[in-house]
RNA sequence: GUGGUUGUAGCUCAGUUGGUUAGAGCACCUGGUUGUGGUCCAGGGGGUCGUGGGUUCGAGUCCCAUCUUCCACCCCA
């Protein structure tokens, strides 16, 4: 949870829309105040929607704004993303942190959107973060986690995009279109979806004018660096050119080869202000890994000139996809090794007692809590896929033995209880 | 936020032009097996048909409202 001043404005005009607000505990309209101008001027009288009341009641927003009230009756929100709270929390910590400060975070953000297919109300971000250093080589070193994972993670077709606001504040600067900088980043950003025509059209209908569109147009569909060397002359261009390029040949040089410059590539996030880094996989499930640099995000919160760069992987994302390839491996839910039957009290004590054995020797193991039927105990041990089943009944007892049952291949045979984890180690 | 869509057993779904006691598969439970699972056989439990109104002799089926689900847009992990 964050003060909602410390989530706004930090996302972009649609961004703030999606932060999802909490409503002041206790009385929430005690403090809540609208100004005259604002009231609609809605009264029994001149209300011209009279069908929409209800009995004697009527939606309250036709009364007032909910844009003018929210300030009174909200001043908290659910975490957006991990990096803007990241940037807070850099701040409030300056004094303690040793710079340049590395950080990952695993945490659940939330967006007030309407959920659908690959995109969820609350999900897991996963972050890494370093804050307090311009170098590039975090770039680098970010990126070469991402190509790690992925591949670790068996997503062999994923693909790691960079790119540069600087060369694209460069390239509306080289076609004066700077007031539409914002346009140009989130209509760029859909080109893999709605194409070359459907960019242009959305420029168009934001007032970009002809020359820039064309631009624009030439840009988006270079392919490599020098194509777009000629096209930006501004230092600000320029620097961000040769930041990408030095990115790429160090990539190069480390031999990781799933990263690529691409120029429709923009990110809507408002608070980037260098690199910009996307990963897809399945270009119909959108994004699955996004980050980039941002220079000002600590200045925001009081702390200036300190530069980070990070990349936020989206878990659930992620496990749709190798849920959808199959590539989570079989044993992946198998935690218990070794589950002991249940045969009574005096039985489940004496098991109670290799148990705790059979688990300091590093062996995951369990004992059936109840005594149950041996063919219920079997059932569960065979739904959860439990490959080892022990049972030590009166007899094993009275000789201090356990018998061993392999539930794949169903043989079983009897050891002294003394060389159990010997046997289960071997 | 805008447009559309869905809702019947724990899950996946049938249910004809409105007509008796709403079905199937899987799952679950019991027994066949007194200390043995994954196969098989026999039997069993479980649904106010999302909710609230309405039309009708009669509503899972038609109408209205509401909630929910999923999808697209916007935007994004």
């Amino acid at each position: 949870m964050e003060s909602i001043e410390t989530l706004t404005g930090k996302y972009g005009d649609e961004g703030d829309k999606l932060i999802f607000k909490i409503l002041n505990s206790g009385d929430f309209l005690k403090n809540a105040r609208i100004r005259k101008d604002v009231l609609k001027d809605v009264t029994a009288n001149n209300f011209s929607k009279m069908d929409l009341i209800v009995g004697d009641e009527y939606p309250l927003q036709f009364l007032v704004r909910d844009n003018e009230v929210l300030p009174y009756i909200t001043e908290k929100a659910l975490r957006y993303d991990l990096t803007v709270p990241f940037a807070r929390f850099v701040v409030q910590h300056q004094n303690d942190l040793t710079f340049p400060f590395k950080r990952y975070q695993i945490q659940p953000v939330w967006r007030a959107d309407r959920p659908q297919k690959g995109r969820y109300r609350e999900f897991y971000q996963c972050d890494v973060d370093v804050i307090g250093s311009n170098s590039l080589l975090n770039e680098v070193e970010l990126i070469q986690i991402i190509d790690e994972v992925f591949t670790a993670l068996g997503v062999s077709d994923f693909k790691i995009s960079i790119n540069h606001r600087k060369i694209l504040a460069g390239l509306a600067e080289s076609l004066s279109i700077g007031s539409n900088f914002s346009d140009l980043v989130t209509a760029l950003d859909k080109w893999d979806k709605i194409g070359e025509e459907g960019v242009c059209k959305e420029l168009d209908s934001k007032g970009v004018h002809r020359d820039g569109i064309v631009g624009i147009m030439k840009f988006a569909k270079a392919s490599s660096l020098s194509d777009i060397d000629e096209m930006i002359q501004n230092s600000e261009g320029k620097q961000g050119i040769q930041e990408v390029d030095k990115i790429l040949n160090d990539l190069e040089k480390l031999g990781v080869k799933s990263c690529s410059f691409n120029a429709s590539l923009a990110r809507g996030l408002s608070y980037y202000t260098g690199t910009i880094i996307e990963v897809t996989a399945n270009e119909a499930s959108g994004s699955i890994c996004a980050g980039g640099r941002y220079d000002d995000l600590t200045g925001i919160f009081g702390m200036k000139d300190i530069s980070g760069v990070g990349v936020s992987f989206g878990a659930d994302r992620i496990y749709d996809l190798m849920e959808e390839r199959n590539l989570f491996p079989a044993d992946a839910n198998v935690s218990t090794e070794l589950m002991f039957a249940n045969f009574g009290e005096a039985e489940a004590s004496f098991c109670f007692g290799l148990l705790k054995e059979v688990r300091a020797a590093g062996i995951n193991a369990e004992l059936y809590p109840d005594a149950a039927k041996m063919k219920k105990q079997f059932s569960y041990a065979d739904a959860k896929h439990i490959p080892l089943v022990a049972m030590v009944g009166a007899d094993e007892m009275a000789k201090n033995e356990v018998t061993l049952k392999n539930m794949d291949s169903g043989e079983q045979r009897t050891v002294k209880s003394s060389e159990l984890i010997k046997e289960l180690k071997g």
